[in-house]
This record gives structure tokens, sequence and C-alpha cells, in this order.
DNA sequence: TTCAATATTTTGCGCCGTCAACCATTGTTA
DNA sequence: TAACAATGGTTGACGGCGCAAAATATTGAA
């Protein structure tokens, strides 16, 4: 006698094992990143930066790139500034605007961060699977990443030709 | 020439897949859940109440599978309690222990939001992907999922036994 | 030019969940 | 039995983030 209360439908468990990995994960990778001062949001923010032509972009595309709010983002950057890794800075171009710069502090910080970060990741994450699951299971997940978050690539290009500089 | 930053490195980018998929569907999910008058983590713990034996379990097992607080957990039980939803029954047995028990509306709400629910499931993730995509990425998180959270599974089979009876 | 409509960011307020302290109960050891 | 650590649950203080309104800058139209 199989049970079919829809409590019990397979698609459900298949959502709840992707939220209770995102938990286990999170929760796994906390404790270090608290080491270097940083939340996972915050690590975020400053990879983004990191990852960008000249380290800096917009509130608003960092706000489309987290899926933070603008006001999220206004306070993760409000204490990445009071920490020395971001600076604001004002974009000449569209005066309502306002560039997150990552300073050379900011950089080396998660830069640090990351390295300790990335054993955690291999520990509990990706060295856990054979190379076969692993890039099965990246390629379902861009499947689904692009039709849930097709907005997740905003600035990158507008970012490259700014050139602000910040420090010094 | 390739750029070989650390900040690049492949593992980073796959956990920022995963926590992508996991905002992304989040963010979609909650709107339909909002209508019914539910947040995630609600919808979680009416979910686990539901799939055991008597509709009921212990304050800490609930902690224990849902990786909130405790705290977390009496807080969402008040307001699950204070809807109607569900209700605290003293244990007999331990007398500082209380369960959550899953009322005859509460088992009703729970129905009734799980099946839209899982409309958007299959809309926005399982839905996405062939067959054999999915059981690859179910099996997969699996793996993870046993040794991120192997504690998940706590208190079903104590619950079975107690016979705890509230309403009517 | 002037004014309405729109875009970008910040701020006030409130919800939600964690942390730490606390009370009640249980089990253990003597 | 008393004394005490360990366990289960709740509460107060606090921080993070979202929502909506405000503040500022830009664009378009008359």
């Amino acid at each position: 006698m199989a049970t079919t209360r829809i409590i019990d439908d397979d698609r459900l468990t298949a959502v709840g094992l992707l939220v209770e990995v995102h938990r286990g994960l999170t929760n796994k990778f906390a404790a270090r990143l608290a080491q270097h001062g940083l939340s996972e949001n915050e690590l975020e923010i400053l990879l983004r930066l990191g990852r960008t032509p000249n380290c800096q972009l917009r509130m608003s595309d960092l706000a489309a790139q987290t899926s933070l709010t603008t006001s999220g983002v206004t306070r993760v950057v409000d204490r990445l500034e009071r920490a020395g890794l971001v600076a604001r800075a004002s974009c000449d171009t569209d005066r309502r605007g306002t560039w997150a710069v990552l300073t050379d502090t900011g950089l080396e910080r998660v830069t640090a961060a990351v390295a300790d970060h990335i054993e955690d990741v291999d520990r509990w994450y990706t060295g856990l699977l054979t190379p076969e699951q692993l890039t099965g299971l990246t390629d379902a997940l861009r499947i689904v990443r692009d039709t849930v978050r097709p907005e997740a690539v905003a600035g990158i290009a507008e970012a490259a030709r700014a050139r602000t500089h910040v420090g010094v």
C-alpha cells in the first residue's frame, strides 16, 4: 500500500534536498568566514567586486547580481566601508549613482578569506563528488539558474569602461 | 593567457551556482506561499509535522530537522499556534518537553498550500530537467546532504510511539 | 525653460531568527 | 536522600534585511 499523500510528493523532497544542502553548507562555511570577519553576503559582494575589471560596481548592479534589495546592499556596503574593505565613489556620468570600489585591503582580505573558504567548499561539497557527478550537478543547476535568475549578470561591461580610482 | 586568480576558482562558482538557485527559487516560491499566509520556514515545519505518524514532533526535534535554533522553532511555533495551525501539548514521559501537534485546520492549510506550491516547484525546478538530469541532481545532493547534515532525521520513531491527542 | 515622470540610493520601521541567560525537569553520583 | 551536571524550552536584547517613503539627480515633453 503505497502512500499517495500530496505531502510526500517527490518534487517536494527534491527541493527539500536542495534547501537542506544549502543550509548545511552555509552553516559549515559560516565559522571559517567569521574568522575572517566576513558574513556570506559580505564575501559575495567582495567577490563580485573583485571579479570586475576595475574592482567596482554600481550599487544597483550589486543588488541585481546578489538578489539583495538595494537597501540591503546599502547596508552591507556600509559595513564593508566602515571596515575599510570597500569605498564609495560618485559616478561622473550619472550623478545619481555611486560606485562601490574594492580597496586594496579589501582585495587582500577577500583573497585570504577565499583561500580558506575554498578548502571548506572542497571538503563539504565539490570534493564529495566524482568529476562526472559534479559536472552533472552544475549543469543541471545552471539550467535552473538561467530561468529563475536571468538578470544575474548586470553592469559588468559598463564597469569595465569606467575607471574610478580610489585610495592612494 | 588564462586567468588563474584564486577568486575565479571553479569550486567557488560551483557553490555560487547552488546559492543562486536556492535564492532564485526561494523568491519564486515566496509570493505564492504568502497567498496562503505562510513563510518558507512555517511551511517546512508544518510539512515535517504532517509527515510524522501522529502529526507531532518535539520542539527540539523540529530544531534538529530544520536547522533552526530551538529558539527559532519556539517563535515559528508561536506564530503557527496563534494562527491555529499547530497546538502545543505537554509530554507525559518528560515534563520538560513539549510536542508541537498539527491541528486539523493546520493539516488542511498545509495540504492546500502544498498543492499550489508543487506547481511552482515543477515550473521552476523539477520540470526544467530531464528525468535523468533530475535523478542525477538529487543523487548528488543526497550525498552532500548526508555528510553536511547527518542529524536531519530526528525523533520520528519516538513520535510514532507517542499518541497525544489535541483538539476534540 | 519649466515641470512632470523616472531612476538611483538612502532611511525609518518592522519582522524574523540568533545568542545568551534563564527556569524547570531529569539523571547521576555519593 | 542531597547535590549537581545535563537536557528541553522560553525570553530579552540585538542585528540583518525587506518594504515603502524620502531625498537627490536625470530625462522628456510642452
